[in-house]
Formats: C-alpha cells, structure tokens, sequence
DNA sequence: CTCCTTTTGTTGTTATAACAACGGATTTAT
DNA sequence: ATAAATCCGTTGTTATAACAACAAAAGGAG
C-alpha cells in the first residue's frame, strides 16, 4: 500500500509523507479478522488509515439490529468524522473483516500545528477536508439507495452507482447477499426471492457475486 | 445574522470576517419561498450560508418521489460537500422554505489561498473541516433514523435524538407531517395513523409539532 | 475425498406498510 | 369574515416485505 496512492495523502512525496508521519507521531496496528477497531460509544482523535486487510464499519440499534454502513479497502480513511469533531463519541463499529492493518494519525495534530512553518501540514488538511467530503457524498448515495419503497428499486438504483462506477453493465458486487441486504436495509432472504424474480424477468443475470445488467 | 456566531465563522472578529469575505469574493442573493436555490445536477463551487430564512435539502429518485435530507436554518451552511469535491454535480436540490437570504462564497479560494499569507484562512479552512464532519454525522443519523423496519421504531429513533437534543422529553419538531415522513422514508397517513396508536398506548403524547415523551 | 460450515435460494404464512379516499381542522389569502 | 388551500387524522383494502423453516450449493479443513 502507497499511501501517496491514496486520497488523503494525493499530492504528496514519499519521502514527506515520511517526514510528516513522524511529525504527527503516527502509528500501526495489526488486527485479527472480527476483532474491533473502534467501539460505538468510544471517543477518537485518531483518523484510522487501511493499509491492508478490510475495515467493515457498522451500526446496531438499541434492539441488537446491525446495519452495515461501508466498508473501507486499503488506502481508504474512517472515522476521521469523529476525530474531527473534538468528544464526538463514535456512532458506529468499525470491525476487522479479515485480518488488518491500520494506520492512525491524530487529527488534532493536523489541524492545530502551525501551517505557516510546513506546506506540507496544510496540504494534508486540504486533502481531510476532500476525503471528509467524499464521505457525505457516501452516505448521501446509500440514503438514495434506500429512499426506494419496494427491494426492487432499492436493488436497482445500487445496480445503478455500481454500473456507473465500473462503467459497464456488468460488475462485481464488494458485498455478499446479506451485506447487501444489510447496507440497503432490507430482509436478505425476500431480496435472494427479489433477485431471482427479476432475472427471471430478464432485468438482469448474475452469477454469484457478479452481475450483469440487461440495460 | 451574525456570522461570528456561526460554525463556520467560529473564532474570528466581525472585523475579520468582513476582510475575508471581500478577500473571497462573497456574495449575497435572495430568494422567495418555494424559489430553487440549487439544482440537482448542477455544478457549484460556493458554499452556501444561510443568513435568514430556511434552507430545505431534498432529492428526487427517476420515478419522482421526494425525500427530505434535512433543512438548513440561518447559520448553517449547505452544498460544501459539493463545492470541495471539484467537479461533482449535486445530487440534491436546494429550495427556499420560505424568503431566504443566501450568501455564497467559493471553496476554491478557501482551500488554495496561501495560508501562510492569512492565518485567518487558515481558521476557516479549518472550520469549513468541522463543518463537513458535522454534516456527515447528521447523515450517519438520518441512516440510524431510518434503520428501523417499522414505522414506529424509526418515529422513537428520531423522537429520542430529538429529546437527547432538547435535554427534555418534550420538544418541537421541525418538520411537518409529511416532511417529518419523507425524512423517516414513510407514507404519512400510515405515520399519523402509528403516532395516534402510540398516544393511545400511552407512549407520548402530541399536539400539533409539539410532542412529549412518557419516560 | 468427506465432513462440516457458511452462504444462498426457495416456499408459504403472516404482519404491516403503502395506498386511496375522505372529512375535519387549521392556516392563509382576499 | 369568508373562501380557498393546506394539513392532519381516520378507515378499509391491497400489495409486499418480513419472517420462519428448510433445501441446495459453495467453500474450507482435515
């Protein structure tokens, strides 16, 4: 994992990426695959960073119901919401989906030390601030996905984002059936039926995890 | 309105405010009620801060049907996310509630005016940060809000953050029925019909937008 | 390969949310 | 004050999603 690849560090050389990791004294931690991250309920100032492995961040209710609300891959930034937002105690679980490394950087270190004396600093926070953007956008789209009475228009507008992302018809889903079911908030069981009815219907094919739109 | 007050204008002057928004090419518009501030689709590079009025975020799926993101009141701010991700059209409309003044300033020159020049920017780059953090906490919540497979766990879901806010069992709602349905993702009479069932279990009680929680 | 576990698909039943239609209440405009 | 337009609650019907239970398929470990 390159972490100039990756969105929050975009611009930025290895070597000051080096320097500046040292500077805002950040560090790693390995996780085995289901052992959690972050707890509901914890505080944080420290943005976490997947350097390998897979991060599945979720929310239960007060009944025990689990709602998957994304998952981050390598190179990908979470919980830099409540890290920016001092005593804000976490509103999710983030948990190990297989074993994982991250990366933490203490986001009061970013903002507050003195951006005259190091560029470097204040593109970093340039970047947060985009990385903090795209992930509104995220939940914007999954409250999109979800606004959809019927599991068929919820289905269909997720199919939507996938095909425009992959740009094809035809892509591969990053989550299995009950994830799925989970993340577009619906029962897993009646969205298999859903799925089988439409392609039987000719909507689409799919072949475990991959799926092909008819148009 | 007065921006010190404001998240976004947090920890500077009116003195200092007033430099910024020259420096910035800020700019006021009004608008009438019902009148788009903001189009789904459209490209924007400003922020939007509203100085009276009300603000109501909304997005439409390809079938028509309208869901309610949230309002923004005098001092927040809206479309952020937008004007830091270059390039992204909306995937929401912005509409006057009611008569609005609106005043806009762009991200663009926020993020790349030299900080080392204007310690100033620097605070409101920073804040411009904790606003974007803030709001996507209030889309995390919309998701836990609507998270609920019944109509009544979503009402409790909302009902008790509202309550949390408000320190008190009873509190004022924002929204009027339908609003307060299309936000929970619901068909209003069926929502009216629950609230009046949940009055007569003796779960809360309400007058018009005003609701009291037993327990 | 075989056993065991996990994931996925299928079916039928039941609960419940959407929907349509309407009357009364409240608000706004004239 | 009256009329018009919204907004809100109620009822009954219908569609559909949840749920339970199970079968089939896929994946992993020995």
């Amino acid at each position: 994992m390159h972490l100039a690849d990756t969105q929050l560090f975009r611009g930025l050389q290895e070597e000051e990426i080096k320097t500046l990791l040292e500077c805002l004294n950040a560090f790693k931690r390995n996780y085995k695959k289901g052992e959690i991250i972050l707890s509901d309920g914890s505080v944080t100032e420290n943005i976490g960073i997947v350097l390998s492995g897979m991060a599945l961040i979720s929310c239960n209710d007060i009944w025990g119901n689990t709602s998957i609300l994304g998952n981050a891959a390598p190179g990908s930034v979470f919980a830099e919401v409540y890290a920016c937002i001092p005593g804000q105690p976490l509103l999710v679980t983030v948990a190990a989906a297989e074993d994982t490394c991250i990366l933490f950087i203490n986001a009061r270190r970013i903002l507050t030390t003195c951006t005259k004396a190091c560029p470097i600093h204040a593109r970093l926070a340039r970047n947060l601030l985009t990385v903090c953007a795209y992930k509104s956008l995220q939940l914007s789209q999954r409250i999109l996905h979800t606004s959809s009475k019927s599991i068929r228009g919820r289905l269909m507008s997720y199919f939507s984002e996938c095909a425009k992302r992959a740009g094809s018809n035809s892509f591969q889903l990053p989550y299995n059936r009950q994830q799925l079911a989970d993340y577009l908030n619906v029962d897993r069981s009646t969205m298999s039926n859903e799925l089988s009815k439409m392609q039987k219907e000719g909507l689409l094919t799919y072949k475990k995890n991959h799926i092909l739109l008819k148009i």
